[in-house]
DNA sequence: AATGAATGAGCCTTCATTCAT
DNA sequence: AATGAATGAAGGCTCATTCAT
């Protein structure tokens, strides 16, 4: 989070073009991606991001095997000891949750690739994919199968957590600008709804989500 | 559905060139649109777009003031003479989703340019959104107000209703290329869990979606 | 020859192109050639190369498949109406050295294509010098066959009449450079040798060739 | 020969490099040879030729000197003690020949240079081709003074053995191209003239260019 | 209304070369 | 003696756009 600005001079070349290709992906995605400009933010000549990088595509796929790794190792870290149906799912969702969250670029850039149909995937990213899927799957089964979860699609479940959080979370920007537009527009006669906006502060919305789902899922027990 | 055969030849050459663009605009977003493929896809010469749209900017910018017009034109007729903030809310998600899953190219589009920060949305665009969301806040607004409903953000809401079902539409496609690589891949021994996913058959999702809302939204009452 | 200089006006984008290409391969070789060396040769924007010719392969095709076509026409018109083995290898042999001498560029760039073993030559082009091969070989077998030649590898003789008259041309070049310098050089107290230069001129060279060739391969009659 | 595999080891780096710049430069031209793929093949690090070169002309030009002045030695050692202008000029002419025969890539980077005009011969490297020029019009000239040469210009002399010959050997190769896609292709109803290449081999072609000249140069004595 | 031809600007990539070690 | 890292300067090619018809 804070790495960046403390670890700027820490990090190796090929570490700073991965870093700002990141960040310049999630902001324009593959097309929109100019070598130049990121050859620019990283401070290198842009023969230099071809010294460690075969081509655009090249880059792309290391950045996005990086993001599967990361997310995969991220959850079974948060998963490691935890027993129970209700305990692990709710642990899964919070690591989805927090994911979600703390890595924008990503989410960003696998909305975008989801919506493109996986475009620019290649077999090999794809592949470090599959075991996340996997993962979430059995921990998500096995709950079903012990009778202590509803029958819901995982896959659903799955979306209405990442896509729908993430949403949450991308939406919540483009809000505040219509609000701060029409407050310096429309001066002071607000009508009563924009009013009302205000009084429901942004709030986390994790919570909301997690209970959303648990609600649905888990069974209630007598 | 098969309108694009039976119609092709009844579209005016600014609307096949509009057609094709939303479609190719989804594909690949803004900047993977090329023009050329454009006019290939529409089977007009490159020129004749520049004849009928300014530059692409403005052909995106048409094609996205139709999408929000559309949406709100869709939601306008449904709600048409509903009463009740239950009723209200049920018509509502209900046209939501099929919005979203009728319109599966304005969809990515959108999904899309929330991910680049609304990037390459126009003033003129922005403003054709905002009666949407608007409406959206009144008849959320009002049944929080009237009790039925618990207090909750309407954004979050909006964005499990939006957002979650997308993602599932979209995650859906994937995965069923995964499933149908590892088939090929591993031939008759599949694990158990891989049986499981074939026993729970990708569902509409609506209904779930919808529950999982209104489960958490409305409150019980005695 | 001289309708570059009459007709410059009148050639197509296309043909200004070709033409100039043809120049700049035979200067240069394919590697040797630059794309914006060309568009400035040919007084056309660099895009407009491209909205001809697919790529620098494709356009090196296009030259080497006319250059074959243009041989093998020429020799074709020049052997129409011919009999006899020894009147029909003479026409043959006057057609490769008229070619030689007339096509310098064509000629440049076949010598250089050889030395690479045909490595820019695509099957399409190869299948263009088919044609000329099995016609040079149909003359000569004849002539063999027929007695009144000696028993000779055609593609001997063909090396001879074109490898040797092209290196003839090539050098005859570099040759004059150094009598140049020479002269510049050292004055006034040329050597005999260099005085011996002189007296024999440059001949034209192509009935020395002619000669040695008939004079090995054709039988003498009694 | 063979020698590359047994003295691989023994090479200094910079004779490596520039056995593999010769070969590398002789497939592709100067404009062809990449520095990259230059110290892969002589798997040397690329700044490693820098080390011992200044730049890739120079690179060249010891190569071309290297060329020349091996030519110039192997004539000198072969007609060394030759007495007789027929005895020299057939010492000279075999000289060639085998030159030609034996130092394929000098050959066809002379080829190619002499196509290009001489375009990458530095004056440090023209110089060293003076004296070979030289030696063989000495020779030529004075078996043309003694009166039992035929008057030829010694140049095309030159050009049908060097030029003649080293077409011939690269031709060769082509041929055999053709032949082979033929035969793959036409199955096995050949043509009787493809029959007939077949029962022509591929002479050595040495000897028949050798009595070719020599049928033309020398007078015959009564 | 529609298009073939042409283009300026810029994109991805490569190349010969240098630098610090 | 030798190299991994880095680069300035192109090089081939593409793109959105315009022009003349």
């Amino acid at each position: 989070m804070q790495k960046n600005m403390i670890q700027d001079k820490v990090l190796t070349t090929k570490e700073k073009i991965l870093q700002r290709a990141q960040a310049l992906f999630a902001q324009n995605g593959y097309d929109g991606l100019r070598m130049d400009a990121l050859a620019q933010e990283a401070k290198v000549n842009k023969a230099t991001i071809y010294y460690y990088f075969k081509d655009k595509q090249s880059l792309y796929e290391t950045i996005m095997c990086g993001v599967a790794e990361a997310f995969y190792a991220q959850v079974e870290h948060n998963m490691m000891g935890i027993k129970g149906d209700k305990a692990r799912l709710s642990v899964f969702i919070d690591s989805g949750l927090d994911f979600v969250q703390t890595h924008r670029d990503i989410a960003k850039i696998m909305m975008v690739e989801l919506s493109f149909e996986w475009k620019n995937v290649t077999p090999k990213t794809e592949a470090k994919f599959l075991p996340i899927l996997q993962r979430l799957h059995e921990i998500l089964d096995s709950g079903i199968q012990n009778g202590c979860f509803k029958m819901i699609n995982p896959i659903l479940l799955h979306s209405v957590l990442i896509g729908g959080f993430n949403y949450y979370l991308l939406i919540k920007n483009i809000y505040k600008r219509f609000e701060q537009k029409e407050h310096n527009e429309t001066g002071h006669n607000e009508t009563e709804e924009m009013e009302q906006k205000m009084t429901i502060p942004f709030s986390d919305g994790k919570e909301e989500i997690k209970a959303m789902i648990l609600g649905y899922v888990v069974k209630d027990e007598k």
